[in-house]
DNA sequence: ACCTGAACACCGTTCAAGT
DNA sequence: ACCTGAACACCGTTCAAGT
């Protein structure tokens, strides 16, 4: 009844937070527009449908990724902390990743990224079709371990028993890495080394 | 009306069936109700709700992974053997990683493969918390490229003129790279040395 | 130009009633 | 033990009608 005028931003702006409290999924068209405050189809008038107001949502969370600084003395370093600035721009976004992925807007979300992982492989002697396959391996790769690594802890507890399996196969030969596979993952620290692995792997490995 | 009598493996056969022709999103228990021609209750009976159905499902195609066998004469080569072996399968069941992922079945598909891997690990003269680390690595990174590589193939059309920014930034100082990234992604050969570079920086990489 | 309610075609799930 | 239809509480979307 006694509403200010909508707008198609305080859609977008009332979407936006349902995302983030609650994830994709439980945006609904109702939900949201009783958050407004308004009749359901007044949304379809600003925002087209549902597709196209996630559309929207992902643009502007994409947009305001901030800019990427390599860190580092060598250009390893330096991609590699590149990786991780990466990573973590995506986990400060917990549901964008996901919602990229579908999508397909991964190559756009990775632009200003792969400008900079450019320029770091150039710096470490690679040019053309090379420096091209590198810039994507770091891509692949981050975009899938932080998949992966979201994955988790929304469903934490992982298959049943898999300690169970590893005690009793393993125990007596590599009791230490029965213990270790049994453990959580330590998902920060396996990036790290990850991400070190493979770029050394990738600038010294002849294609 | 004139039916044999269902049976729970109906039920879950069929519902096979539709997903693996129009993905999980298709299977809808009035579908599969229709497609079984019996009353959209009855498979409530047989197999409790949606959910656990699908999670019969995943079960169901995890068991049938075949065993993995390690190809090539250094440990290297036959820990990258065992990963292109388990993303050809993963890729043989088009919906099965998306449906492990959203269960959080991950470790439990990886059960075999890993089993495997640390036999690998060893041979290549890791023990304890390093070996494991490598193992998880390689799964990680396994799921994480299958993901983001089906991924792509559902949406083929990436972002909008990608092509585009990079032909006016980089062409004139790199033709050969803009050009490169401009191309489809050959996720094959991509994947085959991404896993190349990341076992060999992940066996001489001290931890 | 913007907003509305009614209506349509879908969902998953519950439940009392049948055999 | 197994199957059924009716009913409930949800969806996204369209459309004619309002201002």
């Amino acid at each position: 009844m006694a509403r200010t005028a909508l707008t198609r931003d305080e859609v977008l702006e009332t979407a936006a937070a349902l995302v983030r409290q609650h994830g994709p999924a439980a945006l609904t068209m109702r939900k949201l527009a009783a958050e407004l405050g308004t009749a359901v189809t007044s949304i379809y008038w600003h925002v087209g449908n549902r597709e196209s107001l996630l559309d929207a949502l992902v643009e502007r969370t994409v947009a305001d990724l901030g800019a990427i600084r390599p860190r580092g003395a060598t250009p390893a370093e330096r991609i590699a902390s590149v990786a991780r600035a990466l990573r973590r721009d995506l986990r400060a976004h917990p549901h964008l990743v996901a919602m990229v992925h579908e999508r397909g807007l991964t190559e756009r979300m990775f632009l200003p990224a792969q400008r900079v992982l450019v320029h770091e492989v150039h710096a470490a002697g690679l040019r053309g079709a090379r420096a091209a396959g590198v810039v994507r391996a770091i891509q692949f790769h981050v975009v899938g371990h932080v998949l992966v690594e979201r994955n988790r802890e929304r469903s934490p507890a992982q298959s049943p028993a898999e300690e169970d399996l590893w005690a009793v196969e393993t125990a007596d030969r590599d009791p230490a890495l029965a213990r270790a596979l049994a453990r959580p993952v330590d998902t920060e620290r396996l990036f790290a080394t990850t991400v070190r692995a493979l770029v050394t792997g990738l600038l010294e490995t002849a294609d």
